[in-house]
Order: structure tokens, then C-alpha cells, then sequence
DNA sequence: CAGTATCCGGTCGGATACTG
DNA sequence: CAGTATCCGACCGGATACTG
């Protein structure tokens, strides 16, 4: 019982994985729960404070974040309007992983970096031997 | 210094993070980093066990995860061809947080579901409204 | 066996304009 | 302030065909 036996249970054992890696691997999720992880933050506010993100995105991210029960969204009827965002006890729960594996992302950078400039010499000396 | 003088700071901390997450979060990366995590396997094995990914897709997963040093390539140059891919050092260590993250996805997983189902409905319920 | 090459539909995400 | 609506280019990823 190693690696044998796989028939197509490793698909299947690696998607709720995998479901969570790519709501959290796009382009935003992370910075904005990073973000809200020290502190309720506003709409616009986060979008100062991350800087680059257009509005689009950063409703888009903030909804697929508040429809997996990561982010509360809290309306204020005023005006003008006013809404907070802050994480929930799931998403700050969220937080111990995804800081680990930030951790293991910022400690292995140069690593990382020094193997893809390996990599792509490598790769331009073999398309120059194709001359 | 909790939350405040984030000019756009904010961004560029997070940028190797967003940056090993997108590597990582792609469609294939996590599930091919776990089946190499016990044991080397050779293309079409690899291929056969996942079973759902292109010949393309594995392709450029094992590509960009040897260009970024977790994956090692050994070709034998026999006749049929044959390939090994396995985990380096680096890819191992990224395997811990990988799986930290891995055990977080599989503990809430049920808690993500039922929260999905309850902000549908309330969608669907507002969608109902406005007819 | 282990790829590469090409095509092509679907989605991601930015820019812009408009609204309560 | 906090969005929604629309357009559009870029890229992701599957299907298929071909190669050493």
C-alpha cells in the first residue's frame, strides 16, 4: 500500500485540494485575505492599500471569498454608503495554513529564482545549439 | 504597526506568496507534487494515475515544476524512451505546507459546502424577488 | 513511450462607463 | 462610496494529429 492501486482515487482525493488551491490561487484571494487578516477593512480601502487590483476584481474576489463563507460583507444604509469586510472564523482559520506555505514561499525565493534562471539558460544554450 | 502605513507595501510582500500559489494553484500542480511525494514515477504512469489531464497539460505542469527546481527529469536513452520524474529536496519541503493546506481543505471542506449552498440560495432568493 | 505542434473554445482579468 | 454592466484582448487548457 504505496503508490499502487491508484485507479483514479488520486483525482478525486486531491480535489477538495485542488477546489481550495484555485479559489486561493488566483490572482487576488490571498492578498485579500492576508489583508483582512490584521483588521476589517472597506471597499475602497482594500483596494488602496492593495493597489493594482481593479474594482472588478477585487468585488468578484471579495464575493467568491464572502460565497465560501471566508469574508463577511456588512452593509451600513447610509450616505454615503459604507460597507466592511472582515474574515470569518473559517477565514482566519484560513490564515494558519496559507501563512505557512508564505512562509515556505518567502524562505525558498532565491532558491526558486536561481532555478529558473538555471532552467532558462539552460533552455537558451540547447535553442542556440539548434541554429 | 498594525494595519496602517500600507502605501503599497501590501502588494509587493505578498507578491512571492500570490507567486507560489498561482505555480501551485494551477489546475494540475498540486495533485502532480503529492503523487510524486511518494515515490518517482515516469510520464505515463503519472498520466494513468491522475487520469483526466491532456498529454499537454502534463507536460507543461512537469515543465514549470522542473523550471522552478521541485522536480527533477531523468531521461534513459533506451528504445522505448523512458522518463522519471521525481520530487528534489525542494519540492519535499514544499510538500509540508502543501499538506497543512491539504488537511485544512479536507477538515472544512463540509463547512465550505453548506456555506456555497446557503449564499446560492440567498442569491437565488433575491433573484426571485426582483422578477 | 514520451513527447511536440496546431487549433480552438472558454474563462480570466483590465479598462471604461454608468448608478444608487 | 460601493458597486454593476459591457466590451475586449490574453491566456488557459482540451482535442487531435504527428514524431523520434
Amino acid at each position: 500500500m504505496r503508490d499502487e492501486g491508484g485507479h483514479a482515487g488520486v483525482a478525486a482525493s486531491c480535489r477538495p485540494i485542488t477546489d481550495i488551491l484555485t479559489r486561493v490561487g488566483d490572482k487576488w484571494s490571498v492578498m485579500v485575505v492576508i489583508l483582512l487578516g490584521n483588521g476589517t477593512k472597506r471597499f475602497n480601502e482594500m483596494r488602496r492599500l492593495i493597489g493594482g487590483i481593479s474594482q472588478r476584481m477585487l468585488t468578484l474576489t471579495l464575493r467568491g471569498l464572502e460565497r465560501d463563507g471566508l469574508v463577511t460583507r456588512t452593509v451600513f444604509p447610509t450616505v454615503p454608503p459604507r460597507v466592511d469586510y472582515a474574515l470569518t472564523d473559517l477565514g482566519r482559520s484560513l490564515l494558519v495554513p496559507i501563512s505557512a506555505l508564505g512562509a515556505w514561499a518567502h524562505g525558498h525565493r532565491d532558491a526558486i529564482d536561481a532555478a529558473r534562471l538555471a532552467f532558462d539558460a539552460r533552455v537558451d544554450a540547447n535553442a542556440a545549439q539548434d541554429s
